[in-house]
DNA sequence: ATTGAAATTCCGTATTGTGGAACTTATGAT
DNA sequence: ATCATAAGTTCCACAATACGGAATTTCAAT
């Protein structure tokens, strides 16, 4: 393995865990030699990609993100969304994303308004999450036929006991989502947690994400689905048509 | 040079021009031949870092800020700072940032709230600008002596003819900042451009990051200014509270 | 078809990365 | 104060890897 890929192995140790590593954490994560490892840290730092503390840890400077931010800005949606997700999260009252694929297999949450409740489900944006049994996640899928296709051609981990892994099953929920328009889950990520989301489309009618609520999972019953079920579609619609979507016309 | 060094450097350059790039726009602005910047870009799709568009084209992935944005997590004051930094947006009717320093002679933008104002200050999440000639970074450097001290020991460019370089002329400024409490600057990195910022507290009463107005230079006459101002300071006092930062006490 | 420009592959060379071992520093127990 | 343990860092001879000029392929435009 060349030396730049031992490089991404050492970041995605540092994108896992979110802290100052030393370099005994790092020789265990990623099993290579202390002595390697010294020197990609050094270029590391050199680069200025990582700083090391006083205590002789290593963390993250801002320069990754730095660089792949703008990348952020080729997704229009960001901006325009940013209003309607507060809105969101104030009529809902849960915490709200805006969710894209990422690699099929998983959705990466690039934006959070979080509740103001003090019970509510903890997220990271930036955290990758499987597509395949989350709300954001199947609100993408059910309308992308190659992600669709990737996703269930790959390997899919059982996280709780109502994990959805069958890929029948899953096919056949993802056309339920597809004609509903949005999608709900309960228990399948995590067990104690839930959501619901609606897909997110441009100008040209192409889903390029989604925006949802996330849950407890005790808090959710029918009423409140039924209910956020309505702000969730209100919101993705009102994005989707500031990024140049046109509704579908009403029969007048 | 190492091949991990090269390696960001190619990256530093899809963080300069935030697009997709060709092999030969890259050759150009690396100075590397075709042949060897291949083998770099290769090995970061590989990583899944880069990916290569139907034109041939290479394009950032969202891993590096995914990996990034955990390093933003540290920074407790983004997510506690946003609802005042749209509050502020509000009030002054001006695009709103929130920054911290980048190797001292830097500031970078980790959050912003645009005007809604059809003419406004063109800025972008994850830029870096000159410290020492910026508002936002002025009002950190007053309070932060060892970024000040390397700040006046590296060179500093003038951007504009109203630049102000002199290092006995900046600390006299920075002084000033630190006895006000706030910065204002106006065409000295972009002439028609200015701001007017304050420095942002954690719990133990350092200076962490700052808040501020990027106004067109136009606008900015003492009217102005002087409301803005108080809109600034409010808030960057709102921000350090909320932080754990203990208002200083009021007579009575 | 023909040309030109860009992307991609090839391959012999030498620079770079490699990792075990030795060395240094920090910590904590006797 | 002394020793023991664990972590951080440096060294160096060897071999793998990166290097880049040149050859080849791809693609679009004329």
């Amino acid at each position: 393995m060349g030396s730049v890929l031992k490089t991404f192995d050492v970041l995605d140790v540092f994108g896992r865990e979110w802290r100052a590593l030393s370099v005994t954490e790092l020789s265990r994560e990623t099993g290579q030699p202390k002595s390697s490892l010294h020197r990609v840290l050094s270029t590391l730092v050199q680069a200025g990609v990582l700083e090391q503390n006083e205590q002789g840890l290593y963390h993250l400077t801002l320069k990754l993100w730095r660089i792949g931010a703008l990348a952020l800005t080729e997704i229009d949606a960001l901006q325009v969304a940013r209003p309607h997700l507060e809105a969101l999260s104030k009529v809902a009252d849960e915490t709200v994303h805006l969710a894209v694929l990422e690699r099929d297999d998983g959705v990466v949450y690039l934006s959070k308004v979080e509740s103001p409740r003090s019970i509510r489900v903890q997220t990271q944006v930036g955290r990758v999450s499987p597509s395949w049994c989350t709300a954001t996640g199947r609100a993408i899928l059910a309308f992308d036929e190659t992600a669709r296709r990737h996703m269930l051609a790959a390997p899919r981990q059982k996280f709780t006991p109502t994990t959805v892994s069958d890929a029948d099953l899953l096919r056949e929920i993802l056309d339920q989502v597809a004609r509903n328009g949005y999608a709900v889950t309960k228990g399948e990520n995590h067990p104690e947690m839930g959501g619901i989301a609606a897909p997110i489309r441009d100008h040209s009618g192409t889903v390029i994400a989604s925006c949802g609520v996330a849950i407890p999972a005790f808090r959710m019953d029918e009423a409140l689905i039924e209910r956020c079920t309505d702000f969730v579609l209100k919101v993705s619609g009102d994005i989707s048509e500031d990024l140049g979507h046109l509704p579908k016309s009403e029969k007048s």
